[in-house]
DNA sequence: TCGCGTATTGACCAATCGGACAATGAATGA
DNA sequence: TCATTCATTGTCCGATTGGTCAATACGCGA
């Protein structure tokens, strides 16, 4: 039954959605023309046709993956908080809740993120999506920190945005790997005191 | 030219060594029967006889992976450093040496991490791999944190373990990508930095 | 109403995969 | 010395992959 039915850009956003919900279920490996054709109720064909070559609908899906997982939002409630070092604790809370809520999102992220250790394209995707991710930390960060660090070491913003993205990688790693006999509570709890204590006396 | 050459258990070894090279080049997906019976100059055939699933073979090169890449080893020179919180910031700056040196086993642990989120099996021992990681850091961490914390905030032994772990794996998903962008130095300096504001005065 | 362009299909292809298996040659014990 | 054992090879097979392409059905402008 082919003809016409739906306006072009759509049609190639379905096929990511769909090609995003295989990957979601069987990874990277499990996206095959055929797959997503399936899940997309469309003939494999029509792929290709779409996106010449199956790595551009990799490349495609690549975007959506960045854009739900690694994408900080700052919520109005995070950012009604008054006391900085608090402020990032609760940041810190809630990405780890996100994490917790959908772990598969993560998967695919470190799926890529094994692919673009190789590949140059991949690769600087990924590290601008990064960058942006721990920019948004790093702005926290400034707050918190004056220009003389209160005890004398270097700490810098960037740092220290680098760090509270290795916190919540890190928890990704190691909680969805072994969600039952990690301690999320206790691993929060540390993280924030960590923070807490390198803040100036809170105002 | 069949025939008998090797004691039995070398040859289970070659093979995996071969195939280590091979994932370590091309990741796990490049690890085929044929790929590594060419590195390890075997006919394809013989993989299989020695291991009679491919996915045998890919669970025995886990074994290599995770050997290489999540084992802690404590150096002389670091056991001697007398002060706790000095002697986790070596273990700490020691670990980020060792991933710039040679980043390539990190990568295949995270594609094996992705196969584990699914796999049940990959799943427990890479879980049991990163527990053992965890409390080589726990051991440290118990000489830093006395019974009554300083600050009294709890951070237990357990969370800073993983905090630790945290930092190591974070850092390898931050600096690799972008080695050129990242900052490990003033990474390390942060990272340090924290720990030691967590000690209670230096004896 | 009739082409015209194009979105869509399904059949087809070569390459590659994991795995099965008969054939073979070397070492070993009697 | 010879038969037995088994490590080793290469061929073969069915399944799956990414990709090509002719055929076709449909919407739209004339």
């Amino acid at each position: 039954m082919p003809g016409r039915k739906a306006p072009e850009e759509t049609r190639r956003e379905q096929i990511v959605s769909a090609a995003y919900e295989v990957a979601l279920r069987t990874g990277i490996d499990g996206v095959t023309l055929r797959t997503v054709a399936a899940k997309a109720k469309l003939s494999h064909g029509l792929i290709v046709f779409y996106f010449k070559q199956k790595d551009q609908l990799i490349g495609a899906l690549l975007d959506r993956v960045l854009a739900t997982t690694a994408m900080l939002h700052v919520s109005q409630d995070v950012a009604r908080i008054p006391h900085a070092p608090e402020r990032l604790g609760a940041l810190l809370r809630q990405e780890l809740d996100r994490l917790s809520r959908d772990p598969r999102g993560m998967r695919l992220f470190f799926e890529y993120w094994a692919l673009g250790v190789r590949q140059g394209v991949t690769r600087r995707r990924i590290g601008a999506a990064l960058e942006r991710y721990r920019a948004a930390f790093r702005t926290l960060a400034e707050e918190m920190l004056p220009t003389a660090p209160p005890n004398g070491t270097d700490v810098t913003p960037d740092a220290l945005a680098a760090v509270a993205v290795s916190l919540v990688s890190g928890y990704a790693v190691q909680a969805m790997i072994d969600p039952g006999h990690f301690d999320t509570g206790a691993y929060l709890a540390a993280a924030q005191s960590l923070i807490e204590r390198l803040a100036p006396a809170p105002a």
